[in-house]
DNA sequence: GCAAAAGTGTTGTCCTTACACCCATGC
DNA sequence: GCATGGGTGTAAGGACAACACTTTTGC
């Protein structure tokens, strides 16, 4: 167990007027910030991995994460490590929850914050092999570094939730994707299976998705319709969405 | 500013292989709870709140916040400040969100995470008066100190979507209510209003009020039914909703 | 008897589901 | 010509929205 800098039960904190005061206070804790970066490749969810530095974890899977600097902001520094691991800029990157266990961290006690974000493997090819990184199904995770599985695990059911309320799953498509390509995401994402004519409709109904005119190329069967998806719309007409259901 | 414990910038991270070492060369952050305790009252949605001890914020509204110990999980952090101030055990609290902008807090530093909890007024009368702690509508909030009205304000938002999708509501009613209260609270936390007729069939369809055959007792009007919520009933067919939304 | 809120049903519209056949392309 | 997936319509059922009158109680 590590020494902490601050006293543990200081000066009683209702007497203290002085803010700087009451801040050194207050016991500091080591912040971390863990990347779920989450892809889609032969229409399975993958997520980024590297393989832990730490000699305790052998060679134990990990998330892409890193310290949370000195005046940086959480965003800041998700986005930070996003663009140091995989050199992208402007992605979907999303808060999703602390992990705060006492134990978690066998160096002492580390809080994380778990960041989600979603992109197309092929728009970012990995330039960077340090630690064995790679895209890895998320379906057959099985042991990982720190408490790193359950963190996966608490995002991608996050994930389910969100991709269903919200236009995410163009993320982790090409900018111009099929139908197909379409509900394969969504299959593969929620595991389930879909009534293909019934999702067709359900997207045409929307009128989100720009038909580019053009098709796919180079497939061993009829090639489909590609498409765009219509963000400017979409933020322009953002459902306000009222109904009581549990 | 205050000064920090930790190097900025230490040794590379990428070299360091144990762990004690890693987690030593991480940047301390102070941490705080803020509780968002929510209640209802006079068709009302109201918080929680207490005046800044701090000069800086001379009587400035607040929230109910406190440190979190060593090796304490914050989610324990929040039911012990929930307990400390109201005197409640088991009741419902849900971690929301890290708010860490780096100029937050006047004396430094310090990353809060926030939790919603909502409570029954009528069932805690409130015991301590430290710090003016008092029930303050949601609706005339002004000015608050540090960003606890942004807080407030986020809490807010998630309450509304939240409560259309779980059964929070009747931590907030008593344990009888009648379907007039329920449909005065959720008009209430969601600022409209609603058809009572489809309103009661909503929930006889759902069939999770179970019918306690009592009547409101004094009041000036022809009393209502008197209903429990089935709790069991929901937690064993708890929905798995799928349906492509946005 | 009057004020105030409780209680109750029907209809139209829309959304969701289930389901089967022909078409275009590569090989 | 055959394998593969692309593309399409309809009918039934369920959920939601709109809407008005009678009943019970306190005063």
């Amino acid at each position: 167990m590590m020494k902490k800098n601050a006293p543990q039960q200081p000066v009683e904190a209702a007497l203290i007027k002085n803010a700087d005061e009451l801040v050194r206070s207050y016991p500091a804790v080591p912040l971390t910030v863990d990347c779920v970066i989450f892809g889609f490749e032969e229409n399975k969810l993958k997520v980024l991995l590297i393989k832990s530095d730490l000699e305790i974890f052998e060679n134990k899977l990990s998330l892409l994460g890193d310290r949370v600097l000195d005046d940086e902001e959480l965003d800041e520094a998700a986005y930070r490590i996003l663009k140091e691991r995989t050199g992208m800029n402007d992605v979907f990157l999303d808060q999703v929850r602390v992990f705060s266990h006492p134990k978690r961290h066998p160096g002492g006690r580390v809080i994380t914050i778990a960041y989600c974000s979603l992109l197309n493997i092929n728009h970012h090819e990995l330039k960077i092999h340090d630690h064995d990184l790679h895209w890895h199904s998320v379906a057959s995770l099985k042991e990982m570094a720190f408490d790193h599985k359950e963190i996966v695990d608490y995002c991608y059911q996050w994930l389910q939730k969100r991709i269903q309320e919200h236009p995410l799953g163009f993320n982790l498509l090409p900018e111009k994707f099929s139908l197909r390509e379409l509900q394969n995401l969504y299959e593969a994402i929620l595991g389930i299976t879909l009534d293909r004519r019934n999702f067709r409709k359900k997207f045409a109904s929307m009128d989100l998705l720009i038909d580019i005119d053009e098709m796919e190329q180079d497939v061993p069967h009829r090639p489909g319709k590609l498409y765009k998806f219509n963000f400017e719309k979409y933020e322009r007409n953002k459902r306000k969405w009222v109904g009581i259901d549990f």
